[in-house]
Formats: structure tokens, C-alpha cells, sequence
DNA sequence: TAGTTTGGACAATATGGTTGTCGATAATCA
DNA sequence: TGATTATCGACAACCATATTGTCCAAACTA
């Protein structure tokens, strides 16, 4: 029955997330920042985007507040976020995204935009345009979905 | 600076994958399938279409003939493909799917093109054939990719 | 036949996730 | 106000899925 068409446009789906990404993070190694995962970056961009504590990391990730826990961890010791009591309430631990994080950032943000634009001169802009747009309105975006990843 | 469309992009991809086996795995359970994970249902394809041993599967998913190994003995334990001696070749075990096995990748193809049909409801048959016409142009397929996953 | 590849197994380790529990602090409401 | 409830973050135990490295036996190959 050879695989089904569904089946098929899900290995495309991921495929086309580890190519993006797998190329980013060898860049990424090249430029300054090794040891970096996917999912750090995507952590990194929703602290940057308000969630300031582990439990409200954990929610827009999607995943445990332990699990986000242990990123937060990895991202300290990467030296890409600081964490410091929160005045207003003694639980708090709140997070800041350092100078090297906001580079890493940049950085990755411009990778992911190459490899971005090698696809558009690939398939042409508008296609590419037009297959994010219809991707964007199938996944109801849930936040900031980082999950999965592998490959040390 | 707001996340960069490049990122923005492979988050989309990797959403719409889990959206996609989720959904699936959750249906599959329903359907006299539990305990099965994506990677199980896409593994079983690889070795449907060829790879019966665990060294080519490791080849063929991309992984270490390791973790590609204990694919197989979860396969395995579930009864969906069975190992037997290779007579021409005493350090092979061959692998060959099993009855029920068959009927995993049929249900479970099915179950794919369902969401995928629901998402051409959604956006477009045309839309749709596009955008995985021009995934594919853009994956270079590696024979059978299908890693990541998580949650149990 | 000697040397090299290959298939599969075992062990150790890493990563990234999960529950469950717990103490401390905050928030709520009666 | 004071008692209950909710939340934050930490710790521990565990699980799943990978990884590398080592090893032996079997099969090529020069």
C-alpha cells in the first residue's frame, strides 16, 4: 500500500523541523555558542517573551515545571540566563535572559532566517510564504511549542 | 525583535508533526493499539519496506544499530514483528512483520490520512498537496526518517 | 589464509522528560 | 483575622530514548 499520503506529510513535517534545526545548531557550534540544543534556544526566546519564572515556562512549553526546571538549569549554566529573587514575592525566582543570551538569540534568529531564505530560493518566496501561512493556520499555536530534539 | 520567521517556521513544522501523531497515537490506543509510539508505527514501515535487519534499520532511521535494536525488542514484546535466523547469514537475525504488525501500519496509515483529509477540509486539497509537493522538494528524504518523540 | 568489515549484544552514560513529595510563601474566603 | 487552599521551586526516583565504546563471531576480500 506503499505509506500514506498522512503518514508521509508527517515525516516531512519532522524532517523538514531536523534539517532547519540541525543545521542551525552546527552553525550555532561554528559560531561561539556549542553545547547549544534547539530546545535551549526556543526556552530562551519564551523567557524572552515574558515567561519569567520556571512554573510559567513550563506552561508555555508545555511540559512539566520540573522539566523546564532542568532547562532553565542548562541555560543557566550555559550562561545565557540569570536568576534573582523576586522582590514581590519570596517563591519567585525570576529569570533574565543575559547580554550572551540575547546574542545567542540574534545569532540563532539570523540562522534560522538563512536557512529560511536558502528554502524560499529553492521553492520560490511565495510558495514558502504560503506553505508557512497554511501551516500556521493548521497548528493552533500553542505558545510556544518546544519539545522533542536529540542528537548531542 | 519578536521570534524570527526562520524559527518561527520549524516550530510550525515540529507543531504540526506532534499535532499529527498525537492525534494518531491517541486513536490507535482507542483502536486495540496501545502502548504504541510514533516511532514504533514508522520503524515497522522501515522494516516492511526492507530493512530486516537491525543494522539497516539503524541505517535507514538514521540511528545507531543500538537504538534501533531496542526499537526492535519494544516491536518485538508488542507482536509486531518477529526475528528469525538468516540461514545464509549466521550473525543476522531477520526481521519480518507479523500479522498484526500489518495491521498496525494499515490502521495506523489510515488514521494519518484522516487528519490529513481534516486539514484539507481546513485549508484547501489544493493548499495542501502543495505544501507537502513542496516540503518534499525541500527534505531531501533520508530513506525513512523517524526520531524524536516523547511522553508516555 | 590473514586481515578487514559487519551484525548483534552488552555496558556505561547522557538527555529530557515524568510523578510524587515537600516546605515555604501567597492568596482567598468565611 | 485566621484557616484553608494554591503556587513556586526543589529533591528524588524513575523511565524512555539516544549515544559511545567494547567485544565476539561470522563473512567477505585481497
Amino acid at each position: 500500500m506503499a505509506t500514506s499520503q498522512g503518514a508521509e506529510l508527517a515525516l516531512l513535517l519532522l524532517g523538514g523541523f531536523h534539517s532547519m534545526v540541525d543545521d542551525v545548531v552546527a552553525e550555532l557550534e561554528r559560531r561561539g555558542h556549542p553545547g547549544v540544543r534547539a530546545a535551549h534556544e526556543f526556552a530562551l526566546r519564551a523567557i524572552d517573551g515574558g515567561a519569567d519564572t520556571a512554573s510559567e515556562l513550563g506552561r508555555r512549553l508545555d511540559v512539566s515545571k520540573q522539566a523546564a526546571a532542568k532547562t532553565i538549569t542548562a541555560l543557566e549554566q550555559l550562561g545565557y540566563v540569570g536568576r534573582e529573587a523576586d522582590p514581590g514575592d519570596a517563591r519567585r525566582q525570576l529569570l533574565k535572559v543575559t547580554p550572551r543570551g540575547h546574542e545567542l538569540m540574534t545569532v540563532g534568529g539570523a540562522l534560522f532566517d538563512d536557512v529560511r531564505e536558502r528554502w524560499a530560493a529553492q521553492i520560490g518566496p511565495a510558495a514558502l510564504d504560503a506553505l508557512q501561512a497554511h501551516l500556521g493556520a493548521l497548528v493552533e499555536r500553542r505558545a510556544f511549542g518546544a519539545e522533542d530534539l536529540a542528537q548531542p
